[in-house]
DNA sequence: AAATCGGTCAACCGCACTGGT
DNA sequence: TACCAGTGCGGTTGACCGATT
């Protein structure tokens, strides 16, 4: 049995909106605040879906947003960011403030891809488009790159949460004698990382981590906050504030 | 002037996640 | 623990519009 739908479709409106809509949807939020959508097109007269109402609000409506043109500052910000995070546009829509996830998500799609492709860099992995598949470029360590090889790399799907978990375990992994190299002052936000699959982390040793490091958040263990034993008083590096890459933590920034 | 093409972006859809019971 | 409703997210679609043929 599957869910029920969240409206009854037959007597929705779909597709644009008119002007008559969007006054109607500005003037309730305005009045009621946001909230509760399922039951907000009913109580502001609206024969839309709650979720359409939503996605109006949110993308459109919203008066705090910014709209036009992206600048060179945002777009080199938007490049970094997936460079960290991937295609988690709400994320990164948080760190552009007057940008939504749609709009950002778009203009990825018919600009910065554009833009990365014709200079050589696969948007996908931000690495030059000729580098051999299979290997990971990161550049903790200024000007100089360190590649590492996974055999059998399964390029593509992953399940929802797979980001986090394999980023935590394929941290862990790495050797003890070069993480303490990743205690640098810059790091380099341009790092690419693919985590590795589960086959390569039954084909890995087991983790060498001592107890201590686990109390260390994400940041202490990358060297950007000072650690002394974490717990972590360091301030956080763009929210990331736990021991794992926990996306989750951005959106409270 | 008409037809076609390609880019852009608002909106939709389906699934995942979360919190309440 | 299981179920359900509400909400959020990311991928995809399709209408629109300007450029090109």
């Amino acid at each position: 049995m599957g869910r029920s739908p969240c409206c009854e479709k037959a007597h929705t409106n779909k597709g644009a909106w008119t002007k008559e809509e969007d006054e109607r949807l500005t003037a309730h939020i305005k009045a009621h605040g946001e909230g509760c959508w399922r039951s907000l097109p009913k109580a502001a007269g609206l024969l839309r879906c709650g979720k359409s109402c939503r996605l109006r609000w949110i993308n459109y409506l919203r008066p705090d947003l910014k709209r036009g043109n992206f600048t060179e500052e945002e777009d080199e910000l938007i490049i970094k960011l997936h460079s960290l995070l991937g295609n988690k546009w709400s994320l990164i829509a948080a760190r552009l403030p007057g940008r939504t996830d749609n709009e950002i998500k778009n203009y990825w799609n018919t600009h910065i891809r554009r833009k990365l492709m014709s200079s050589g860099i696969d948007p996908a992995t931000h690495r030059p488009l000729h580098e051999q598949q299979g290997k990971t470029t990161i550049s903790f360590i200024k000007g100089e790159e360190k590649i590492v090889e996974f055999e059998g790399r399964e390029e593509g799907k992953k399940s929802s949460n797979s980001s986090s978990e394999e980023m935590s375990i394929w941290l862990r992994r790495w050797p003890e004698e070069e993480k303490k190299q990743w205690r640098c002052p810059d790091l380099n936000l341009e790092l690419c990382m693919s985590p590795p699959s589960q086959k390569q982390q039954v084909l890995c040793q087991e983790p060498v981590i001592k107890s201590e490091e686990l109390s260390l958040c994400f940041n202490c263990r990358l060297g950007v906050n000072k650690s002394s034993e974490c717990k972590c008083g360091g301030g956080g590096f763009l929210g990331l504030n736990s021991g794992v890459l926990d996306y989750r933590s951005l959106e409270s920034n």
